[in-house]
DNA sequence: GAGCACTGC
């Protein structure tokens, strides 16, 4: 608290030449001279015109497209008019292939081919940032004569099995620009036509054409393929891309994919399936481990090659002592950075969240106003999620003013999801919020904690993608030393309802024998097993039910999806609305920005504008007004959304999981005919429905309420908790008799989220239910 | 009175 006060007087200090943060002061002499010609020749040539909004691997690509790619498209109309056939010809020797051939990983190119040959079906491949792996590897494997799609007798049928290569990606601008790229590398640029040999397919984008060998695809989406089809018979090879990252989709895959190998083959005729698994992490003991055959009698190690990346070498700095305090260390280390180091040369600093970001930029821009005019600036750029597509973009573009250095103050969001250009110096303050699920309280925590050592590498990396860097770390080398290798998988930070959920309907009924690299602890399994049977998806024997069956189908969680087939039935009859609100709610974090920045006057406006979503019967029917109105707004919906502060990028994704969601309901015959496109006027929904809306969510979220106690506060029904409704809340500061609650997460407290007023009668009936299937 | 990051027929 004192510290706190200290630091915003000290920065009332008005000696333009001098910098006080904490009790260093930093003279800025050397920038109140003339500035140098130098800097600004630099300056002008700054890096990063366009600041890719990418993937870590995309934005490598990016960098490299531009320059490889260009002297190609100007040759598209020859390429396009030439047939497949000739391509392979047309291409030897072009600036791509030459560019290509400098990858790292072309040296490899002959090993990797190789080691796939004869009876190997599987290939561990360490590749650093810009090794080319992602890229290269299904190139080099679509020529092989493994790869052709073979005509096989499975049964009595005659089935067509390989042909494909399939490549997993976590996130699905990945998926989509490597699949763009590696077009372009093969002559069949992606959407121009309708046979090409590379194709994609994520969540609400499909571009597979007719002849494609080479499919990019999430993760998620070869595990909803694996559903329908276990054996994966379109496909002769999976890449499994960053493994390293853990998600619980890749942990769900490779077990998958060990039982595919270690299987007779008969569902895929014989053929094998061969397998690549590729790591930007060396740690992969763990994984050779994994995917040694258990009953091999001297399992032959698994072939494993490594491939240096293209990095700028990054100069690593500890701190001597423990910093006591993270914003004024920061601060400090900025001003320092700014001081002694050239320009260009951007700062990427990471933060824990949006709070400490905040604070910083204040503490930043307090300093920066004390700063004389013909001094070099700092341009502030916060960083995370949250944020507005518009204000996300403010950090990827190069300072508009000269001599101006920017400080992107970022969440984990800058460590794998986006790349920034331009940044020669990281700041690490060695924290990151993790959530983590807590089975035995049935609920979340998102905490800040120490990163790992492997995290620490990536962040330090950042520094490195267009020229030398340094490294800042507001922690000593032996924290450093200290510090996991790697982050808890997923998988064991995660609830596993979804993933028990998929194992049971790819029919794995012992759980407790699926081969995963981590395997959770039992009592959440048990936790999981339990609820998908509250839910109606599992039957007596642990069996899953025709409802389980149809839960795995959806694109939402267990909970939500037994909702959806509950608004189906006479007794709700509310499918349209409780899809609406699903649409909403899984969208985003909220899609509602916060509003305490505006200035005073806006913000009035806003709240005055905002009254017209809120309801007083809770969150749920606020996100459904907001949705219905929003649907109906066919005028601009982006002014819509400024007008109020609703995130566009959350309502966008809102109507097309809408839009999703109706298509499976109008193809599991849950919806008669799919409801008119276009906007529909908006009509209020009346009490009564309003009613069965909310008891239709107690179906798969009875668990979640809580009774208001005679002190005031809200008991939670299971495990009797004290929980406080959420500010973000409608009925944040409210007494209901009881509540209902879609998400309950501890941070600061207790807190439930997207709340609901509810009868407490219809806690008591559904507690009775509970108690009578049990 | 407060929200790390992704993802899905």
């Amino acid at each position: 608290m004192d510290q706190h006060r200290t630091k915003r007087r000290k920065t009332k200090a008005n000696d333009p030449s001098v910098v006080k943060i904490g009790d260093k002061t930093i003279s800025l002499n050397a920038f109140l001279e003339p500035p140098p010609a130098k800097p600004e020749e630099k300056t002008s040539s700054a890096p990063g015109e366009n600041g890719p909004t990418t993937d870590n691997e995309k934005g490598e690509l990016q960098n490299s497209t531009d320059e490889i790619c260009e002297p190609v498209s100007k040759k598209r109309s020859q390429t396009d008019s030439t047939g497949p056939a000739s391509r392979k010809k047309k291409y030897q020797d072009t600036p791509m292939l030459k560019a290509r051939k400098a990858l790292p990983i072309w040296a490899y190119r002959d090993e990797i081919k190789a080691s796939l040959r004869g009876d190997n079906d599987i290939l561990l491949v360490v590749g650093e940032t810009g090794s080319g792996k992602s890229t290269q590897t299904p190139q080099f494997l679509c020529e092989e004569s493994w790869c052709r799609r073979k005509k096989v007798r499975v049964k009595s049928d005659v089935v067509g099995v390989g042909g494909m290569i399939a490549i997993t990606q976590p996130r699905r601008v990945a998926a989509t620009t490597l699949a763009g790229r590696v077009a372009k590398e093969m002559g069949t640029p992606l959407g121009t036509a309708n046979e090409g040999s590379v194709g994609y397919s994520v969540r609400f984008d499909h571009k597979v054409p007719k002849g494609t060998k080479i499919k990019f695809l999430t993760e998620g989406m070869l595990l909803q393929e694996l559903l329908r089809d276990p054996n994966l018979r379109q496909y002769s090879a999976i890449i499994v891309d960053e493994i390293h990252e853990r998600s619980v989709d890749v942990d769900l895959i490779t077990g998958f994919l060990k039982q595919i190998l270690a299987s007779d083959k008969a569902g895929r005729g014989g053929i094998p399936l061969k397998v690549v698994i590729m790591s930007a992490t060396a740690d992969v003991e763990k994984i050779q481990d994994f995917f040694k055959p258990d009953d091999a009698p001297s399992p032959a190690p698994l072939k494993l090659l490594k491939i240096k990346g293209r990095q700028y070498p990054v100069e690593v700095k500890h701190t001597e002592k423990p910093v006591p305090d993270i914003q004024e260390a920061l601060v400090k280390k900025i001003f320092d950075i700014h001081q002694h180091e050239p320009l260009p040369g951007d700062i990427l600093a990471f933060l824990t969240g949006q709070e400490e970001i905040e604070a910083a930029q204040h503490l930043i821009e307090e300093h920066c106003a004390t700063l004389a005019s013909n001094v070099p600036k700092l341009l502030v750029c916060p960083l995370y999620g949250q944020l507005s597509i518009q204000a996300q973009q403010d950090a990827f573009q190069p300072a508009k003013t000269k001599y101006t250095r920017k400080v992107v103050l970022a969440t984990n969001i800058a460590e794998t999801s986006v790349t920034v250009p331009g940044v020669r110096y990281v700041i690490d303050c060695g924290k990151a919020k993790v959530k983590q699920f807590r089975a035995r309280l049935g609920m979340e925590s998102l905490l800040a904690k120490a990163i790992s050592k492997s995290s620490a590498i990536q962040r330090t990396g950042r520094a490195g993608r267009e020229g030398p860097g340094k490294c800042f770390r507001l922690y000593t080398s032996e924290t450093y030393d200290e510090l996991q290798d790697a982050d808890l998988p997923e998988i064991l930070r995660n609830d596993v309802l979804g993933a028990v959920l998929t194992m049971k309907a790819r029919g794995i009924n012992d759980i407790l024998s699926f081969p995963l690299m981590d395997f959770p602890d039992i009592e959440a399994v048990e936790k999981a097993l339990i609820q998908l049977y509250g839910l109606g998806a599992l039957a007596n024997d642990g069996s899953i039910t025709n409802i389980g069956r149809k839960l795995a189908l959806f694109p939402v969680s267990a909970p939500y999806g037994r909702v959806l087939l509950a608004a189906a039935t006479p007794e709700f009859d509310c499918l349209l609305e409780v899809i609406d609100v699903i649409a909403v709610v899984t969208s985003g974090e909220t899609i509602f920005h916060q509003i305490q920045t505006e200035e005073d006057s806006e913000r009035d406006a806003i709240e005055e504008a905002r009254k017209g979503l809120q309801r007083r019967e809770g969150d749920i029917l606020t996100f459904l007004t907001t949705m219905q109105r929003y649907a109906a707004e066919n005028a601009d919906r982006i002014a819509w959304c400024r007008a109020r502060r609703v995130s566009v990028r959350n309502m966008r994704q809102a109507l097309n999981i809408r839009r999703q969601l109706r298509g499976i309901c109008v193809k599991e015959k849950l919806l008669s005919e799919p409801p008119p496109p276009g906007p529909q006027p908006f009509v209020p929904l009346s009490p009564e429905r309003a009613d069965a809306l909310l008891r239709c969510f107690m179906r798969g979220f009875a668990t979640k309420t809580a009774l208001l106690a005679p002190d005031s506060s809200y008991v939670t029904v299971q495990g009797k908790h004290v929980v406080a409704i959420h500010p973000s809340s409608v009925l944040h500061g409210q007494k209901k008799e009881a509540i209902m609650f879609l998400e309950h997460v501890f941070t600061q407290k207790n807190y439930a989220k997207k709340v609901s007023a509810i009868c407490a009668d219809w806690v008591v009936e559904a507690i009775g239910n509970e108690t009578n299937i049990s």
